[in-house]
DNA sequence: TATGAATGAGGATTCATTCAT
DNA sequence: GATGAATGAATCCTCATTCAT
């Protein structure tokens, strides 16, 4: 699976044959199948698994958000790096989330789908900040649309643009810290 | 073209063969490469011209910038509601520029490419308004990093999301000036 | 046919493709249509056409062999000094002929028949030098095809070969007495 | 590569083609590219290895030539006679190698090298045969390309010709026996 | 006569998947 | 569990030929 992931990320889904993932995992192209019922599957799986580690993240990186704008702001932070510290660590998984393959069906749906969950958890939390009347009273579901298009432009670009040299050399904190700036205060924000 | 278009954006490049295309075209599959050397090249062709149409926009979309924050948010707004509109007629081409076909290295380049010079006349006009003294010192390149991502992400939810219903509905304009006004003032903007 | 014969003769007849033709002679693809019914009918007319010219050479090359051995190698000489004359003008041609294009039987046929002639033309003037007592009694079918063979054979290398310097380097005139002496003496001869 | 063989010097190159090769052999398409990367690998695989039986024949061909002019006309019949019966066990690469496929480069290369290189062998076998006194002192590369047409041209008339019946009904020793006597006292030998 | 766009059968190659060992 | 040879449907592209203008 690893190798499989590092080949899908690089190459594509359709330009990573199964003769490649054996050949370089050192098996006969025939085992594969014991263990994958087919490149859909493990593609699948990769993904899946993938997800279930964003989540994961996602769900810890926030942590209590009582009282002042001060501590969103300091618990988005703290998200965004985490959640940026992942991305680090596996830049494959990231960059198929990222791109999307050109699969079939059910994989572009699965990667659609840990997007979607991932935002609903922004969402989410946008809506409690609301009532705690810490954030003015706005629609969470565009906010919340802003805010992931925000990271995962910015996360796709740190990671993989040749184009931001000012971006790429910034650690994860660096990029959380001007990150949540812009999403409390916008361009004109201090 | 037209017909390729839509075909590669509804069902990727690997996935739409020549014959589909010539079938829905009506012509033999001869035909084809009369007019086209091969099925990188019609894509390669989309996809250039597409850019043409979509820089096009951007370079009129921005008008004077001429002094106060208030200008330059109506400018902002304006250059959005032109790019979204444009979008919305044009929403084959730009599910295939978003989503990033899996095809010849060539066509994801003119991709990327795409999108970085949209990305540099973001940033040309922030470097501008920080001349002016209407935007905070800050790196323009960060900045027009934050702001691309927050379009396009925007872009692809309010086209091609089944699960924004509150975004979907809006129109260009309406997108537009919700957009502006977090681009300005973040999450905490009136 | 001469744009033909050349490409034919350079690239081999599948390799060659009418529009190579065409987009020589600066016609369009059509009109080659109105000359010739099919490519395969154009390969027949040049090596029938070639076929008349050689038999022309052929004919023409004997002389008088009225009597002595002196007589035949001097009219043998003068046959292959016009026969390398000829195939150095019209080295296309004779590339043709001699590599034996991969093309429709009935091309093949032709190019066969072509050598065949000039051998029936070689094996009556055998016969006719045995009958004058100039030549032991031997096998005259026999003797021909050794002497077309070393004729073609020899030629080929003369003309075409990067192989042989020595061979390259010499005139018709200097193959044609060399091969004379060698046709008639032997390796042993003076 | 044995059926290979028959159908490319029956057909030519170009008109076989791999469906044609596999339904005689009775597998599937695919199995012929898990053994040939090509159809031009088959090609070359097949004339190289041709090649290297020819030139082993040639090379055992000659044994001593210690002396006489008897002995070296002795040594040449053995050569012939080995050489003919080489290739008519083996008609069907003799037909690809003397015909010359309208192949890829690369197998028309090797097909000239290997005729290049029995010639080169025949010149050694001269220029002893000079050195010894046997033979008068004239140029090897010279009488080696005579040699080597009239042996490939007889060859050639022997196996394919239906034009020569006194050629074709002669048996390899008889043609060497002749040959050899053309070879070294032409057309007025005895 | 000339044009050149249109045709479509044909053919090499790819690759996910199967299966006997 | 593992192997790797075998399968064959799928697909891009070629090119001789046709034909309306």
């Amino acid at each position: 699976m690893k190798i499989s992931l590092k080949l899908f990320s690089k190459n594509g889904y359709h330009k990573t044959k199964i003769s490649d993932i054996v050949r370089e995992a050192g098996v006969a192209q025939g085992t594969f199948y014991w263990y994958f019922p087919s490149k859909e599957a493990i593609a699948l799986e990769i993904i899946q698994n993938g997800q279930q580690h964003i989540l994961k993240v996602v769900a810890q990186g926030y942590r209590q958000t009582n009282g002042t704008v001060q501590d969103a702001v300091k618990s988005s932070e703290k998200l965004f790096k985490d959640l940026f510290e992942f991305a680090e660590e596996n830049k494959n998984l990231i960059k198929l989330l990222l791109n999307g393959v050109e699969a079939e069906a059910s994989v572009n749906n699965v990667i659609k789908e840990t997007w979607v969950k991932v935002e609903h958890s922004f969402q989410n939390n946008i809506k409690r900040a609301i009532e705690l009347g810490i954030l003015p009273e706005k629609d969470p579901s565009l906010e919340s649309a802003f805010l992931i298009s925000l990271i995962l432009g910015t996360l796709d670009r740190w990671l993989f643009s040749s184009e931001h040299s000012t971006l790429t050399k910034k650690s994860a904190g660096e990029i959380a810290h001007d990150l949540v700036s812009f999403e409390f205060f916008g361009l004109l924000g201090i």
